[in-house]
DNA sequence: GATGAATGAGTCTTCATTCAT
DNA sequence: GATGAATGAAGACTCATTCAT
C-alpha cells in the first residue's frame, strides 16, 4: 500500500483554510492555504477536489464542532429556560474562543458556494434545539413567534453578544448574561 | 476629482455598482459596473480613484440615503417608544424596498475595504438616534444597557426582521410589528 | 477615442500562432504565441476570446488564403482537366511555399476544436471547385465516383504530393506533375 | 524493465492507452489510462519509463498487429495485382474493424514523440511489401513512380477509403473495391 | 474628459513523475 | 512489485489599473 492519505495533512489544510479565510476572506488564494499548511499547492487538491468543495467541507466541520460544543452537557431534563441558557452560554463562549471559526462560518453562510446538501448536513446536528423550540412554542412558553423567526432572532442576538464579548473581554460575562436576558425577555411570555 | 463634469455619469456608476455588487458580490469586476453604467472601463477611474474608493463612496451614499429615509417625518416631540417605532418602521420598510442597497450595505460592513473615515461618515447621520437613545437611557426608560449594545441589538433585530419581510411579503407587516414588539420587550424596563 | 485595436497586432498574433502551432502542435501554450507576437499574455485575449476562438479564426483565415491562392487565375472557360490541373498546381505550390499553414491546417482539421460554423465558413470559398466536380461527374468525364470521395481523394493525393515536394525540392516539379497524372488516371474515364 | 512479471498488466495498459488516446487524443493524462487499465498510477511507470516511451511502444505494437493482419494469407505466388489487392483489402478491413488503433496510429504518426528507432521498427514488418513493389517497378508493371511515393500514395488512398468505409458501413465493400480500382489505375501502366 | 486597448501579476487547477509505504 | 499521495511547474484566463489616442 502506498503512503496513506494523512489525516494530519487534511487537518492542517482545514486549519490553515480557517485561518486564511478568516483573515483574508473566502476569496483568499488556495496557494496561501497550502503554503500555511506546509504542503505543495497540488496537495490541497488531493484532499479536496476544488476550492468549493473545500469550503463546503470546512462549513460542515465547523458546524459539527459547534454543535458538539453546544450540546455537551445539555440539561435534557431541565426547564426550557435553563436549556436555552445552556445553549446560549455554550454558543457564545465557543464563538469568542474561536473567533476564526465564527468569522469563517458567517462568511460561508453568506457565500453562494454552499450546496443544499451542505446546508442540510450543517443544520442536522441542531435538530434537538429545533425540537425543544418547537415544544416550547406548543406549550405556549414563548410568545406567538414563528419558530424560524425565533431561531433567527437567537442567532442574531448571539452574534451581537459575541461581538461585544470579543471586543470587551473584561465585560464578556456581563454581556453574555445581558444578552441572554434581553433575548429571553424578547421571546418569553410576560 | 472634486466635482467632475457629469454628475449623471457618477450616479450611473454608483447605481450600476449597487446592482452589480448586490448580484455578484463585492469581488465583481469593475468592468461589469462600467458596462452596466454605459461608460467606458477607464471612465470609472476618472470618477473614483480605484475600486476601494468606489466601495467607500458607495457605502456613504447608501448610508445617507438610509438616514434620509429613516429620519423623514421623525416625531421629535413624541415618546421614546413612538420615536423608536418610527425609526424601526422606516428602516425595515426601506430595507425591503431596496434589497440591493441593503445587501450591498451588509457586504460592505463585513468587508475590510471601509476606511475608518467612511465608517465615521456613515454613522454621522444617525447621531439623532444616538442622542435619543442616550437620553432614554438616562431617563431609565430602558434597561441598563450600554448604548452601543443597544444600537447593535436594534440593528441585528431589524436585519432579521427585514430578512423575513422580504422572504414572506404577505406577512411583511406582521413581521414588522412582531419584530418591534420583541425588540421593545428586550430593551424596555418591565 | 481610445487606442484603436491594432490590425497589425491581430495579424502578429495570428502569424505567431501559425508558427508556434506548426512547431509545437495545437497544445502549445498561448503564452508562447503572445510572446512571439511581442504582446502581453493578456493582450491575446482582447483579440480572441479564448484559445478555441483563436483556433477557429486561424482556420478560416488560412482557408481563405488558400482559396485565394487556388482560385486566382482560374481558367473558367477551359476543359475540366485544365481546370483541375490549375487547382492542383496552385494548391500544391501554395502548400509547399507555406509549410506552416499547411501543417496547422491539417492539425486543425483533425482537432475537435472547430465549430460547425467554422467548417462551413472554411469550405465556402471552395464552392466553385465543388460545382466543377459536380458538373464533370454529370458529364461523365470521371469514373462513377461519389463526389465526396473524389474530393477526399484529391485532397489526399495533393497532401502526399506536397510532402514529397517539400522533402525533395529539387524534384518538386516532377512530383507535382507525377502526382497530378496519377490522380487524373485514378479518376478519369479511360 | 526487460520483461516485467505480469504481462497481463502490460497488455491492459496498452489496451487502455489505445482506447483513451483514441477518444481523447495523445494529450490524455496517463492517469486516465492507468485507471481504465485497473492499475495504480505509478504502476504504469514500472512498465513504461515515461509517457513518450508508452507512445513509442504502442506505435510498434499496433504496427506489428497491422502487419500481421495484412500479411496473413499473403498470396506469394500470385500476380502483383492480386498481391496488392490482398494487402489493400486486409489493410482496409483491419482499419475499419479497429478504428481505435487506426485513429491512434495516425495521431502517433503526426506527433513528434516517435523516435527514429520506432519509425524504423514500425516499418520493418512491411519489407515484404516494399520488396514486391520494388520488383514490380523493375518489371515495369507500374508507371515510373519512385517507390516511396508509391507507398505513400497507397497509404493515403487506403486512409481515404477507410474513412468512407467507416462512415458509410452499408457501402463499405463498394468503397473498398472502388478505392482499389482507382489506386490501381493511378499506378499501373496503361 | 472619455475611451478601451494593453498590461502582467494572480488564480485555480492539471498532470507526469517520484518515492515512502 | 504495486500503490497512490505528494510534488510544483505549467497553462488558460481574469482583472484593476494605466495611458495613448
Amino acid at each position: 500500500m502506498a503512503r496513506p492519505r494523512s489525516s494530519d495533512k487534511r487537518k492542517a489544510i482545514l486549519s490553515a483554510a480557517t485561518q486564511i479565510f478568516a483573515e483574508r476572506g473566502l476569496s483568499a488564494p488556495t496557494s496561501a492555504i497550502s503554503s500555511l499548511a506546509g504542503v505543495a499547492e497540488g496537495t490541497l487538491f488531493t484532499y479536496f477536489a476544488n476550492k468549493v468543495e473545500l469550503l463546503n467541507v470546512l462549513y460542515r466541520e465547523i458546524k459539527l464542532e459547534l454543535a458538539d460544543a453546544m450540546m455537551t452537557g445539555f440539561p435534557r431534563n431541565k426547564s426550557v429556560r435553563i436549556k436555552l441558557h445552556h445553549i446560549w452560554n455554550r454558543y457564545t463562549t465557543w464563538g469568542v474562543a474561536h473567533p476564526e471559526q465564527r468569522k469563517v462560518l458567517s462568511q460561508l453562510q453568506l457565500s453562494d458556494s454552499l450546496t443544499a446538501e451542505s446546508k442540510e448536513a450543517g443544520s442536522a446536528p441542531f435538530v434537538e434545539i429545533e425540537t425543544m423550540a418547537h415544544d416550547a412554542v406548543k406549550q405556549r412558553i414563548f410568545q406567538d413567534i414563528p419558530q424560524e423567526f425565533l431561531s433567527a432572532t437567537m442567532e442574531a442576538s448571539a452574534q451581537t453578544t459575541m461581538a461585544f464579548m470579543a471586543t470587551q473581554p473584561a465585560s464578556a460575562e456581563k454581556f453574555q448574561a445581558l444578552g441572554f436576558e434581553m433575548f429571553w425577555r424578547a421571546i418569553s411570555k410576560k
